[in-house]
Formats: C-alpha cells, sequence, structure tokens
DNA sequence: AACTAGTTTAAACACCTGTTTAAAATAGCG
DNA sequence: CGCTATTTTAAACAGGTGTTTAAACTAGTT
C-alpha cells in the first residue's frame, strides 16, 4: 500500500476518534508506520491532510447520494420524508464496503469537522458538494410542499445535528444500549432508528412564530 | 471581581468558541487580565478549571430544570411532549440573565464538552447530575407510556445532539437565516424552532425494528 | 510594628506541536 | 551500468503547551 493510502487509513480513524486539533502528526505518521515528514511531503501540510481525508470520503458517497436522491425527486408518487431520508441508508452504508467502519468513521469526521476548526467544514462541504444540499432540499419540498424555505433550513440543520452529533457517540450510546438492554445494535440499527425521528421532526406541524419585535 | 470569577468568566466565553483543547491557559489569563499561574494556583488544573466551568452553570441550571420536571409530572392532565419540552426554555433562557449569553455559551460548552474529551462530560453530567436525565425520561414516559424504555434511551440521546449540535453553530446559522431570509432571530427563537421539532421526533409512530439476528 | 496567611508575579521547566532541511535510499529509464 | 527523479529518513527548528518554583507583594490580626 502507497505511504499515501497509509497515511490517510491512519489519519481518518485517529481524527474520528479524537478530533483534528486532538490527534498529532506524530501520532498518524507512527500509527501509519511512516515517517513524520511524510505527511508534509505527500500533502504539503496538516490542514491539506484533513481535506484530502474528508474528500476521499466525499467523493465515494456523494454520487451516490446524489442520485439516490434525484430519483426521488423523479418519482411519480409524492415521496413521503421517511422515504427521502431512507434515500442516505444505501450510500452512507456503502461506506462500509468501502472501508472497515466507514460509515461511523465518516459520520464522526462530519461531527468532528463541524465543531473543531470554527465552521471550516461547513465551508468546505458547501462550497465543494454543494449539489447535496440542494437535492436534498429539493427532495425534501417536494415531500412536504407546505414548508418555508426558511422552515426547510432550520429544519434539515436540526436533523444533521441529530446525525452528525448521534454518530460521533454511537460507539458509547450501542455499548450502553447492549449494556442496558441487552439488545444487539449495529450502526445500520441506529440508523434505523433515527430515520422515523428526523423525518417525524421535519414533517412536525408548522407553527406561527412571531417575529422578535413583537414579542 | 475576583480573580477566580475573572478566569471563569473568560474561561467559559473562550471555551464555548474554541473548544477545550483549542484554548490555551495563556489565552484565557491575559483575556482575564491575570497571571498565568493563577489558573494552577486557584483551580489546580485545567481539567479542574474546565469542571469549574460546567458546574457553575449546571448549579444555577439543573435545581431550575428539576423543579419545572417535577411540576410537570405532578400535573393532574397527561402533558403533551411539546410541554415537557417546553419546560426546558425557561430555565435555559434564565442563564442569560445569570451571565450575558449565557444560554448560548452554556449549551455550546455542552456541545465541545460531547465531542471534546471522549466523553468525558456524559461521565461529569451523568454522576455529577443523575436527577435531570432521569426526571426527564420520566416526564416522557408520562407524555408517551407506549415508548419502551430502550427507545426513549435512543430518542432522548437523539434530541441531545439536536439540541446542542445546533446551538454550538447557533451564531453561525443565525448569520445565515438574517441574510437568507431577512429574518431576525436570536437564541430564544432558535429554541422556539427546535422545540417542535424534537417533540415530533420523540412522539414518532413506534416502529418495528427487527433484531440483528433476523435480518 | 511585626508576624502570618493568602495571593500574585516573572521565570523557568520539560515536553509536545507543525514544519523544514539536507543527506540518504530507492525506483524508473535510456 | 549510470543518470535522474522520486521518495524516505533523521535531525533540527521555532514556537506553543500545562505546570512548577521561589521570590515578592498584600492584606488581616495580635
Amino acid at each position: 500500500m502507497s505511504t499515501k493510502n497509509k497515511i490517510l487509513d491512519a489519519a481518518d480513524v485517529l481524527f474520528a476518534n479524537k478530533g483534528f486539533n486532538g490527534t498529532s502528526l506524530r501520532e498518524i505518521t507512527s500509527q501509519a508506520n511512516v515517517n513524520l515528514a511524510a505527511v508534509n511531503y505527500h500533502f504539503g501540510s496538516k490542514k491539506e491532510l484533513i481535506k484530502a481525508v474528508m474528500s476521499r470520503y466525499m467523493d465515494e458517497l456523494s454520487p451516490r447520494l446524489e442520485s439516490a436522491l434525484s430519483l426521488i425527486c423523479q418519482a411519480e408518487l409524492k415521496p413521503t420524508l421517511h422515504e427521502v431520508f431512507s434515500a442516505f441508508i444505501g450510500p452512507l452504508l456503502h461506506l462500509n464496503d468501502f472501508k472497515e467502519n466507514g460509515t461511523s468513521t465518516f459520520l464522526q469526521l462530519l461531527g468532528r469537522g463541524y465543531t473543531d476548526s470554527q465552521g471550516f467544514l461547513r465551508w468546505f462541504l458547501t462550497t465543494q458538494y454543494p449539489d447535496v444540499f440542494t437535492n436534498f432540499t429539493k427532495a425534501v419540498n417536494i415531500a412536504y410542499p407546505e414548508l418555508t424555505a426558511e422552515e426547510i433550513f432550520w429544519r434539515l440543520h436540526f436533523t444533521m445535528g441529530t446525525i452528525v452529533f448521534t454518530m460521533s457517540s454511537s460507539e458509547a450510546l450501542i455499548d450502553i444500549a447492549q449494556n442496558d438492554f441487552d439488545n444487539e445494535l449495529d450502526i445500520a440499527g441506529v440508523i434505523e432508528r433515527v430515520i422515523p425521528y428526523v423525518a417525524a421532526g421535519v414533517g412536525a406541524p408548522i407553527t406561527n412564530i412571531e417575529p422578535l419585535s413583537l414579542r
């Protein structure tokens, strides 16, 4: 295996578990059994390594996600929100074939990127992979046309939060659930449980919220 | 103002904005206009300072939260989930009286603590303030008795994720929303929008999930 | 005024950080 | 082989980290 890939494989697991700031290049290179300077030689800097780690997953995920969503948008029957969110299951679980524990690693990375490094990842995703967002918004709009653009905006970000945050700590949660309820569960099981939750959340009835000035 | 409080006031803002790992003691002490060694003198270590920052908020929040939840549990009418989650609004917004921007600072800290420092905060909260969790579970159980304990467990963690994650990036989201939709919004407005979402999520119809072994 | 306990201070400690350097090793190709 | 270009290596760099030290300072009390 190439040095570049050895670094990427070691980096994404460490980044997912300990965050970008919390992982040093020395940890990565010794885990990958390569020289310290290899990171700067092959990637230029730590920041570029982070981008490369994310891109490797996003390039694998985003085409599958886009085709799944466009399939839903073009269907004859109006899709339910549950169907819209279910469109994520396949592409996300495919990351497990792409790399061992790929799904949860990627979702953890997503969570790290959102909170570490002050919004750098949000910029990265929205500028590098804008179609994922717009297709998703479009699909939700078809499934629930009464929602205003602003309400979709907020509810989609709530959904992002639910997914990303849950998956960031999914391993710990699965452990607790197994101890307390003797229920064997894996990452796919968690996804199956979270879909009805977010679908119901996005599909919540519209409530009037008075503007600030009238309160 | 005492040196101890000057440190706490500087620390919680910096911790909220840049994370625990991302904030150095030198940043904190220079922001607070105190000597570097003051942190170790007054708190012992950086880790103890983090605990002190969180405790200051939790001690202000948890009694109000517990009484609000017990009020709901003892009411004659069965409460709706919307009412259960609305019980959080008052205690959370009270943190704004306690300290400027206290509500969003605290919720950001909560998010930091969950993802920084590998589950240390979850341990801290569940061991130091266990009543908040059990009271909350009890209230949800009254409002939606059909939910099994395991389903409540998962849905409450989804909810934690939604709230904490949204609030971690609430400032950025509010900015975007103001630009895109000309809608003035503050932290209270975000809370009002997220309550229907999580209430609907927790109240989602129960779906049968086949155990792993049968799939 | 003198002593004491609590607090603040500047300096140093040992260690870790990302990055760069220049020499050594390796591979590819005519 | 001999030459070149790519890659790997160990060492050093400059700067940042949390923590400790011992001296200086500040009340408060007798």
